[in-house]
DNA sequence: CCGTAATATCTCGGTCCGATATATTTCTTG
DNA sequence: CAAGAAATATATCGGACCGAGATATTACGG
């Protein structure tokens, strides 16, 4: 899915500026599942409008720089719908934590603690904030995919906190025996 | 977490061929938190080489294009020690499918139906990988990790067998109501 | 009144990745 | 047994992507 047809998707659900894209990918709908930044935000909306998949209007009333509010056209509709129906690829999971405690033998104790705490405290974080879009009544894709995220990090802190001390566990007996 | 890191982890475990660290993503011990393909693996081995952080045997012994083993060095090792001390970035978690179900009333309820299923049997498969790597005798660190990987599919297989009915249903009300 | 956060757009360098090319051997299946 | 598929093995290229930074203003808390 490029950034693009992600774009499209967040202007199905109003108009938006850049900004307003990048934080539906931050904070919003999306964020628990896909993620895109201005440096692809900015290009994919010139080659969207290129392609008049989307049309730009300038609002210059504002005090800030003039906001550009991004809407969805007919044609752009249709290349949503084109790519929602398209084979999805396979989900992506990338853990740069994972990767460094597959190595936990070469770092201290208290820093293998430290950061798996850090995890815990972020994915209650995130849960939270999953929780607080919960209330509103949503269509049943949307509430699916919400509460797919909140079982998924629910999953992973469970998982942190009931085996922390196994991979503590074994990293200091690794001390004890030198 | 660059390619090039991703590389020294694996030929820390051993020495290995191009081939054989693409496959170390694909199917080995670090398949399911990390990803790269031969159009990454192999411009990092030549920037690891070139900085001494690995050194290359050619063995032509083979019928096959002759095999280029590498293997880490001690400053290599340092490379790995030094990433691995570092702040770990957040986890990266991308789905289309996730995406696609979003708009689920875009789609076909047969389809919606299908994804999913597919989506489980996807994970029953990763999760019966996973289960054989699991007798080895393993470090903590590696083991760790492992079951992780072991929740993470285990929970999100759960999460599709039992909540799929929600979104089926949700769909096929819109239907009913058209 | 100062610093930080939020609003807002945009570029650039570097990294990464999918697709493709090439060549041989081994396994599978009709 | 032969044809074809899959595995072994290396490599490149164009395009997509992303983090970091430049720029500028307003709002707000201390």
């Amino acid at each position: 899915m490029d950034v693009k047809t992600l774009c499209l998707g967040v202007l199905a659900l109003g108009d938006a500026s850049g900004y307003e894209i990048r934080k539906a990918f931050e904070d919003g709908p999306f964020s628990h599942f896909q993620e895109a930044g201005f440096g692809s935000i900015y290009p994919a909306l010139k080659k969207l409008t290129d392609e008049e998949l989307a049309t730009c209007f300038e609002h210059q009333q504002d005090s800030r720089p003039d906001k550009k509010v991004y809407q969805i056209t007919a044609k752009g509709r249709q290349a949503l719908f084109d790519a929602v129906n398209r084979e999805p690829s396979q989900d992506k999971f990338r853990s740069d934590m994972m990767f460094a405690l597959f190595f936990a033998d070469l770092m201290p104790i208290r820093r293998v603690d430290r950061i798996i705490a850090d995890r815990i405290d972020h994915h209650t974080q995130v849960l939270e904030e999953l929780k607080a879009c919960e209330h509103e009544t949503m269509a049943p894709g949307p509430a699916f995919v919400l509460r797919f995220g909140q079982a998924m990090h629910a999953c992973a802190k469970a998982y942190l906190e009931n085996h922390q001390h196994e991979l503590i566990g074994g990293v200091l007996q690794r001390d004890v025996a030198q």
